[in-house]
DNA sequence: CAGTGGTCTAGACCACAGT
DNA sequence: CTGTGGTCTAGACCACTGA
């Protein structure tokens, strides 16, 4: 019995537990990421693969597919398969959610709510909701933190309705921080789009207090707006980060290696 | 002949220009985005859409494999293929070139040399490029406005290789806006990686005046480190944005429909 | 066990590039 | 014209799931 590791030769196992798609992808992307590719120079053809490894044009494509995907190399019809070059000049900044990501760097996450109150819609918000002035809603407060230092400040408002009232219970939900399910268990219609603005500001009086700064510290304001799928706001929120704790780190380029 | 769209009807057209994969991967959308499927329920097993549309199951699966890729399904082997719930947590803020950026947006692009220099590594440097102290750097300031406003001052280090020397000339191009096809054409080996850390500051003294902007005013900071193949630093710089100017948007979701 | 998705083959015809 | 990638078929065997 063959157990063969996919970064063991430049040969393909057609016997191995991994696929052979998968092994080629990783022959070629060797190739590229230690230099005997360049930027702009063709892959082999397909035709070529299909003889030089015994396996089928389909597997060949599939493989190839995985690498397109990845943004490794493009094809273009009639001419060939290139490697592209790495765009180092794009950002891409994530944020996933706050409890995995803040379990993931071994912190305890904790959510605080403030309070909750049932509001009138003035103009700020009747606007960002679309809905008519003085329009009940549901108005929410909540502290985040790690390791029992605040981070994040948010204010989040959706429409009232009585038929689906919220428990104080569920409120203390750690999936409350996921406005989007709260929406949903209890809005006419749930979310299905969500639009988030960032920018960059100081922080207000109020803002200072709850977090625990100095006045004039730096942090980054996420306005997040919900939509259904009628493209109708249902949900909106505003969340201050502090910007001495929150950085964004993007990696861009050819970094399939070592993460 | 026939000349059928895609959104006519449920039905696939063998004979239409729009590959048959494409056509099932869209009605199978719309019944998710209509809300004839939700998440967490099965779409039709392939062999059933194999029967139903009369396609080879390559096919079904290629229709699928595209509605895995946009997040849309996912699969459980010996499940079925279920409807993803929308993430919609999730940050994502991206910018790409800016020059292309502030064109799409109808403004004239500008860059202004403020300076070059050759420098040696003070001590922040020498960890930034992971280089000895004194080692001689080439240093760039650059101004980068729209329609004659400023909204990004950048401050770019790379070391310096007497071997390529940089042309003035060069440096009027547009594309030293490029900070890594500068460092690709003179630096000892080409960058293939770049880490971008983003945070949130206020101007200092230096920066107000060049920006035009008050003191306090709050900013993005942008810390870019390039990266040659063999993961050694190439390049570093620091690019601090007018947070009065720059607000980042992010759309996640179903949000394949209208744009 | 039957039903599901995962992989793979060995053909086929097409549209497009460049000579 | 030849060579390229793009699409598609009609099978095959496998591993996993749940009854």
């Amino acid at each position: 019995m063959n157990i063969n590791f996919t970064g063991d030769n430049n040969q393909i196992d057609k016997n191995s537990v991994i696929p052979v798609y998968y092994q080629l992808a990783r022959i070629i992307e060797r190739d590229i990421f230690e230099g005997r590719l360049k930027p702009g120079d063709a892959i082999p053809p397909e035709n070529e693969l299909v003889r030089r490894y015994g396996i089928s044009r389909m597997t060949v494509r599939r493989a190839i597919a995985e690498l397109i995907n990845s943004g490794l190399v493009y094809t273009q019809k009639g001419k060939g398969t290139f490697v592209a070059k790495p765009q180092l000049e794009n950002m891409v900044f994530e944020l996933g959610d706050f409890h995995e990501e803040i379990k993931k760097r071994g912190m305890k996450p904790g959510i605080k709510l403030l309070g909750t109150k049932i509001v009138r819609a003035d103009e700020l918000l009747a606007k960002k909701l679309e809905i008519p002035l003085n329009t009940t809603c549901l108005y929410l407060r909540l502290l985040i933190s790690a390791n029992d230092e605040p981070l994040i400040f948010e204010n989040k408002y959706m429409v009232y309705t009585k038929k689906k009232p919220i428990l104080e219970l569920e409120l203390k939900d750690p999936s409350l921080a996921n406005f989007s399910n709260l929406v949903a268990a209890h809005g006419e219609s749930f979310p299905v789009v969500s639009k988030m603005v960032l920018h960059a500001s100081v922080v207000t009086e109020e803002e200072a207090e709850v977090l625990g700064v100095k006045l004039n510290t730096p942090v980054f304001v996420v306005e997040q707006t919900l939509y259904d799928s009628m493209r109708r706001p249902v949900g909106w929120g505003k969340s201050v980060f502090r910007g001495d704790r929150f950085k964004f780190t993007s990696y861009v380029g050819w970094t399939k290696y070592g993460e």
